[in-house]
DNA sequence: TAGTGGTCTAGACCACGTG
DNA sequence: ACGTGGTCTAGACCACTAT
């Protein structure tokens, strides 16, 4: 077992003991818990622990690093807090998962403006790989022409058409991926890749615009031409923000809305 | 001086001591930090300290409510969570404010889809004390009929009419707002209302839809009837969960969008 | 009863900002 | 040099869950 103070990476990522020298431009200071904190998001990237699963107690972490239980302690704080983790008193804590309840409207913010939030029903329009277009590829951060996954979709709910969906993938971090195993599914999208693909949806950045339906998207909504609908843009991003899916959707907003809160 | 742990609050918001009896079905349970937090929320909105200015040490605190500093810190840690206070390390504590660089563009999503996001001008119309309709006071938690404010506007970003606004105020806590005052304030509008009326914005919700601009928003944001417009209705609280501002807002989102992050 | 996370304390020391 | 928040530790005990 290896300690964090006496491993080669405290040289780089320092120990919150004084460090020599002049004080840096930008302070390279990185407290003992953010390396801790750095260690269990790597294993949890490399899937050393499944979503849904527990990850070692507190006390085992603690040894394992050779910190104090209130180290590691603040570090799990950190990733709860950010949604990676989730603490279960009595229980443990666990890799946090969209295969749950408590996750499925976290990234859904469309709703029903009577009622409660519901899960739409999800219809696989088309999935294949094709080389990304410029625009994407930029996004992903991957050489343009690079092989992607495209998927379109339907969601309705309860029958009503409420939103078209044209989602692209990292095509490295999806092989195999096919409209069968989508539609096959139940659950959440996310749900399915970081079950099946190992890649999980960490946070997004949403861009929203309002336009007129054109032609094929009104078709597809069974809404007039020149509808107003809500324009989507989303940025995924999985561990050490890295982004993976570009997604444009268009939503129809009678009876529904999109429901945000500022903290 | 009186500690947490000796006053009478102690009998109903019980300490974290075994707490005698069966357990009850809604755990009443509540940690000590939690007491803490709640006294200091309660000194925030009764504003024996300011927006912008520091709040007592966590030395200071921790003497004057009997508490260890940790325990103090805990409470002040979910504050700054919440955003309520603000933490400078190596000066202290401060009670957040809207009219600060770090608040501005928290409750502004608005952003032109080019460049950084700006501050957009504020042109008031409208400013006038009249009954609530059903709607509004329902929402406000009033009697309906009981008196609001309604203030009408219209931002521009270099000189692009943007957003028309239609806000309404709880009419208790803002007497003596006038189009005037609006106007001459340097800032955002929630920046007058904390500094000048008591009254702070802690959290919004908001629901975004998608409409075809009618006669008169066509008008006033200079976009042709039927164009798509984005139509923001967001209720806004202050301490306690309190509703105290109903807005509904059609934004022009062509060269804008709005932005949102799903963490 | 045992194990987990949750709370609280007391003390030491570090980083940062201001005199 | 001083005061503030920030980090880390060690230990005690509580609340919750499973067995």
């Amino acid at each position: 077992m290896q300690s964090v103070r006496d491993s080669a990476a405290t040289t780089t990522a320092s120990s919150h003991r004084k460090q020599a020298g002049r004080a840096p431009v930008v302070p390279t200071f990185s407290p003992l818990y953010r390396q801790i904190k750095a260690l269990i998001t790597r294993s949890l990237r490399d899937g050393d622990w499944k979503p849904g699963e527990a990850i070692p107690s507190e006390q085992m972490l603690a040894r394992r690093y050779g910190v104090s239980q209130g180290t590691v302690r603040k570090a799990i704080d950190e990733l709860a807090a950010e949604h990676l983790l989730v603490r279960r008193q009595g229980r443990g804590t666990f890799v946090a998962s969209h295969n749950e309840a408590r996750a499925q409207f976290r990234f859904l913010r469309l709703r029903p403006d009577e009622g409660e939030p519901a899960q739409p029903e999800s219809r696989i329009l088309e999935c294949r790989r094709l080389r990304a277009p410029a625009e994407i590829a930029r996004l992903l951060r991957t050489r343009p022409g690079e092989t992607a996954v495209l998927i379109r979709r339907l969601l309705a709910f309860a029958n009503t058409p409420t939103v078209l969906d044209e989602i692209w993938l990292a095509g490295g971090r999806f092989r195999g991926l096919t409209a069968e195993r989508l539609s096959a599914y139940r659950g959440p999208m996310y749900g399915l890749f970081e079950a099946e693909f190992g890649t999980r949806m960490i946070r997004c950045e949403e861009r929203i615009r309002a336009v007129a339906a054109d032609g094929s998207v009104a078709d597809a909504l069974d809404v007039p031409l020149g509808h107003p609908l809500l324009l989507v843009d989303r940025l995924s991003y999985t561990y050490n923000d890295v982004a993976v899916e570009v997604r444009r959707g268009y939503c129809v907003t009678s009876g529904f809305h999109f429901f945000n809160e500022l903290l």
